[in-house]
DNA sequence: ATGAAAGCGCTAACAT
DNA sequence: ATGTTAGCGCTTTCAT
């Protein structure tokens, strides 16, 4: 009992090692931590003796040394909503591993307590910063000149020597078109979210690029509306009216397509049978909720998190800072909504 | 721009405050902290300088001298699922405010990453430990004896000598059943989780207590299923086989509500005019991107949040310490589903 | 009312 | 190969 590695006691110091091992203080520091030269011998007897106390060095008085301090910061500005968790998630997993720990603060989109986190941040001597959003639109940096790299994942600085870290919305919009081509749609509609949303008209780009080059056009124009099933049930009977013989519809988010597979079965029409349906976020729950379960596009949120802690990482480590904006490819998930011969 | 609050030069301590004030280092320590007693003019000069010269404190010396460390770690076994995070959000809330810093893990259900982790949090000398989850069923504690207080928030600890925090899923139940009584039905049936989840069975509990004062049963009997839309779709069929006259149907989650929700539209029921219907968990997508939106019961989840946060921040004040399990009252959002004369 | 000094736990020069 | 010493930035006695 008296040796498990935490009592409740007095915390075992590096002194209460030298001493059981009968060394210097200078000495027990040295070989615990694999540094300077001494007898192998005298290494083994302190980190038996650390072993036996349960000495666990503590990292404030480390970090005061100007040493490591093994945290970063992790600010959302989203309240840890649908699409920063993901990213938290990924960045936890990397950092995690590599022994960091992390530092959580949200700033519910006011700057002010944004500025007032960052300094709370630094003062604890984070050796980095990720920030993350909700939108890939720009957004002022925290700061500029700070003394540690900061990396924006799912969300973009608009300070180009900052490095971003961005869903591909284009290319999630071009894999859907090639995948909806591939299973012989030709005629494609596009129901998505507001125009004032850089995702919503990046997904209709892909869409419409892959279109033009097989020299088709998006059915019924790209209708945007709301992110929501309400406007996607409007929608597709708004498509539905403008080519009634719409073939696939690529939706900008599951939601939308939930709306849209809802309005289709009303009016009768089956999903896949005569209209494929392709959605965006891969929502576990509504994609897998929706009837047939649907073929959506997966933007590896879980990956930008974890390219974003292992950026950091490496300029923590050293490395050249990367800058600019860096955009991760995304991961087209089949499902239901689109399989052939349904 | 010199004197802005950040330089991006040499930290400023102390000592740099104590020499521009020109005092001692221990005077500026005791002006800035407000204690000993000294003129007002010379206290008013060092916090001057040091407002000047941007000085802030460095949170590891403080934490090293004994001093307290302002952190407290938040430890979630749910990947940031969708229940914690409320229960997250509500503790960074309540911490945030307090100038409490929020050190984040994710154990990821894993015994071993927790117990890593534990320790980890204790190295860095937290002053208290939030435990976050995703069922209401007890577990284990993060340890014994631990020198700081800890808080389940979402999760019980089996030993009741800890303090949880839970949802109040029997009176959430309770909280449905008197508002469908009140809409005038009667024959209330109830659709709902696994039996396995003791969020089901109470939920159940609390709505046969309540029609069983009213010298009612629950119609058709408590169909226990998976949490999914799917199997709501199911047991809706099941129910009007069993009860075609029912009036009204509770259930366990708002994704069941969903599934329910479509099945009674395609068997030509209408909602609430044939049938109401209350759903459980106030899940912003799930309860109004239901057609009619949802009337459900919100856990308040975010308050749990907030309490178990609160409760640290006293024990750390050095209240006594409430033990045993605290149950937070639920609350009822009324939306279409349930609405009269429609 | 102020200053000097000790020390929190640790590491890294510098001595021996 | 090991020990001694000087701090990291801060608070807190204890002198003055």
């Amino acid at each position: 009992m008296s040796n498990s590695t935490q009592d409740a006691g007095r915390t075992v110091t590096i002194r209460d090692v030298a001493a059981a091992a009968g060394v210097s203080i200078g000495t027990a520091s040295k070989a615990l931590n694999g540094v300077g030269r001494m007898r192998e011998e005298t290494r083994a007897r302190v980190t038996a003796a650390a072993r036996r106390l349960g000495f666990r060095p503590n990292p404030l008085a480390q970090g005061l040394l100007g040493g490591r301090t093994y945290t970063v910061g992790l600010i959302t500005c989203d309240s840890f909503g649908r699409f920063s968790i993901p990213v938290m998630l990924g960045a936890e997993d990397a950092l995690g591993d590599g022994q960091i720990s992390v530092l959580l603060c949200d700033t519910r989109d006011d700057p002010l307590r944004e500025r007032h986190h960052v300094e709370r941040l630094l003062d604890r001597r984070v050796e980095g910063i990720i920030v993350t959003g909700r939108r890939t639109e720009p957004r002022p940096g925290i700061g500029r000149d700070l003394p540690v790299p900061v990396v924006y994942a799912m969300t973009q600085s608009l300070d180009p020597s900052d490095l971003s870290l961005l869903p591909d919305d284009e290319g999630g919009g071009a894999l859907a078109a090639r995948h909806l081509l591939a299973t012989g749609r030709t005629r494609i509609g596009h129901i998505t979210g507001p125009h004032g949303f850089r995702a919503a008209r990046q997904r209709a780009a892909g869409l419409s690029g892959v279109l033009g080059e097989a020299g088709l056009r998006v059915a019924g124009d790209v209708l945007h509306g709301e992110w929501s099933e309400e406007w996607g049930r409007q929608g597709a009977d708004i498509l539905l009216q403008a080519d009634p013989d719409v073939e696939a519809i690529f939706c900008g988010s599951d939601q939308i397509a939930r709306g849209v597979a809802e309005t289709l079965r009303e009016r009768g029409r089956r999903v896949p049978g005569d209209v494929a349906l392709v959605g965006f976020d891969n929502w576990a729950p509504m994609a897998l909720g929706c009837r047939p379960p649907l073929t959506t596009v997966d933007m590896n949120l879980g990956e930008i998190g974890r390219l974003a802690a292992r950026h950091l990482l490496g300029v923590i480590a050293g490395q050249a800072g990367e800058t600019g904006v860096r955009t991760v490819p995304a991961r087209l998930v089949v499902r239901e909504s689109t399989r052939l011969g349904t």
